[in-house]
DNA sequence: CGCTTGCTTGGAGCGCACTCGAAGGTCATA
DNA sequence: TATGACCTTCGAGTGCGCTCCAAGCAAGCG
């Protein structure tokens, strides 16, 4: 049960989402496969609660029990979270996710509209950074006035 | 009564925040000083309620108002109204920029601590812009992905 | 004069993304 | 075996940033 190679993001057993293999988001012992939610809300920095809660709206597949009915997160889940964390950062709704999140569940027939989904987010993104980069200029120019008036 | 040259996009005496000069956000008719608030409206994309919402919690200076008691926004309203767009964009609490906006009105001698919110502002802005340029890499290593799937 | 349009007010309501509470089950350690 | 930490569920509550409503006033027009 243990997987040493990276896990996908991707809930799809699809064959290679090496894609997604580099950046390990949150620092997360090896040799594992298995944590308890409060072991994943150390690593992510959410609360019990939301992670339960993304479950219950199903931006979260259903994560494994333990014999007792404890959850039982995977590497491949918290894979997921690093994503939805990203993604969340970007302003997504969380309707959104949870849409891309069926598709995910719906299997490999649905890689066109989940790469659409994602480049109209990356589209987001960029004019957002844009955004922001127009107001940087703003504050700079206001800092500068407020350094030389005091 | 007419202003002729770029209106400071603070609210104090100041003798000269020329550092707010260039950019004329929204279109706005020349050689007019005193707009209703549907012409607000239409300038900043707000709503009616909205700029009243604003002027209630003390976003706003008080606007003038006409013989009848209805708003009459002045350029420099509007100027103020770019630099709230502006900071909303950034994710800043209201709350802040009420903050901010008080400080304006205390005087000039609030200008050390305005310069230190827009400085504080200006950290998030870039922490903020350096997470989208991650989460950009991630979206495209997806769509990359999904484009060589599909 | 009546009608419409646009403005005024204070306060209530909404949608989102959590956040928490209550009541109870499980588990490791002393 | 008992204490306390940690987990479960579902439903209700919170904070933010608006958003809307009802009642009423003022101006312009046929």
């Amino acid at each position: 049960m243990l997987q040493t190679t990276p896990v996908t993001t991707e809930q799809a057993p699809s064959p290679a989402d090496v894609c997604s293999a580099p950046p390990r988001r949150h620092p997360r012992p090896d040799g594992q496969d298995s944590y308890t939610i409060s072991e994943v809300v150390a690593f992510t920095g959410l609360t019990a609660h939301t992670l339960r809660w993304y479950e219950r709206i199903g931006l979260m597949a259903h994560v494994d029990r333990s014999h007792t009915g404890q959850r039982r997160y995977s590497n491949r889940d918290l894979d997921w979270l690093d994503l939805v964390g990203k993604l969340r950062l970007t302003g997504m709704p969380v309707a959104d996710m949870v849409r891309y999140a069926e598709l995910v569940r719906e299997g490999e027939h649905t890689y066109g509209q989940r790469r659409e989904l994602l480049e109209e987010t990356r589209r987001d993104v960029l004019a957002r950074i844009a955004e922001l980069q127009d107001t940087l200029a703003v504050l700079d120019r206001k800092i500068t006035f407020y350094s030389r008036g005091a």
